[in-house]
DNA sequence: ATGACATTTGCAAAATGA
């Protein structure tokens, strides 16, 4: 089964693209990103005509995530990470996809470095961390898909030298990352691709995409036993060059069953 | 780089992104 995560960049101004990778890729499970509407302006008519069942976690201008599935339906576990009641952001949704539990996360950015918005992106992840441990303590397996907003090493970026001070790259907001993957999960695109530069986002300004000036940011993390199942994993980037795009590239695994 | 470009809100220009 091909699990996608798909950081949108708002649903409705990006439906044609959503639309034509739902009918061109027929993913079994599509998480996405950045919807960027309310729940009630979720193109759920357009949705539902395509045979996908979604749940969703709107906000109005920006955040909001979804997991859509191609047959069945996500049975919802969980909006938002536990730790912080007062969070308002619509971040994390969690649901059951038949044995699997599958996760859509939008880490925050966290930029720029020093401000309370660094702080609340590591204290995101602290969550996070927390969580993740949670679930990998129920032995079954799990997807943790998403926009994680985190460069893992210098290979994941174009130029570290010119993104040294991005908070993606921070050696707190890796050191986040690695502590959350030691815990036993696998990074799916570096398992398949283990050396060199594969990217899933580029910038819409300063001829980025033109010039392959990308950063790997779009993680899917498999816990043990949904590693045991893995095939494949890649990105689907010729959608990034296409009309109206987001800036993000859709980034999937293949698991068995 | 208070920058580039894109999206949303709301109807101008600010917020957000990475």
């Amino acid at each position: 089964m091909k699990i996608v995560t798909y950081n949108v960049n708002g649903i409705r101004a990006r439906l044609p693209r959503f639309l034509e990778y739902i009918e061109e890729q027929k993913p079994d499970v599509l998480c996405l990103q950045e919807l960027k509407c309310a729940d009630e302006s979720f193109p759920a008519a357009e949705v539902a005509a395509t045979g996908y069942k979604a749940i969703f976690h709107g906000q109005k201008g920006f955040n909001g995530v979804a997991i859509l599935t191609r047959d069945g339906e996500p049975v919802l576990r969980r909006m938002g990470l536990p730790g912080d009641p007062d969070d308002t952001h619509s971040r994390y949704i969690e649901a059951e996809v038949g044995d699997l539990v599958i996760a859509s996360l939008y880490l925050p950015n966290g930029n720029p470095v020093g401000t309370e918005k660094f702080a609340y992106k590591l204290a995101w992840m602290e969550r996070l961390r927390e969580h993740a441990l949670a679930l990998l303590a129920e032995e079954r397996p799990v997807v943790l898909a998403g926009d994680w907003n985190v460069v893992p090493t210098d290979e994941d970026v174009f130029s570290p030298k010119a993104m040294a001070h991005d908070a993606l790259l921070q050696p707190e907001t890796r050191a986040a990352y690695r502590t959350i993957l030691h815990q036993g999960w696998t990074d799916a695109i570096r398992a398949r691709h283990p050396e060199g530069a594969i990217y899933t986002f580029w910038d819409y300004t300063a001829g980025c995409w033109q010039r392959d000036a990308g950063f790997r940011i779009d993680h899917l993390l498999l816990s043990p036993s949904a590693a045991d199942r893995f095939l494949d994993a890649g990105v689907d980037k010729e959608y990034r060059g296409r009309e109206k795009a987001s800036d993000h590239a859709p980034t999937w695994v293949t698991l068995e069953g």
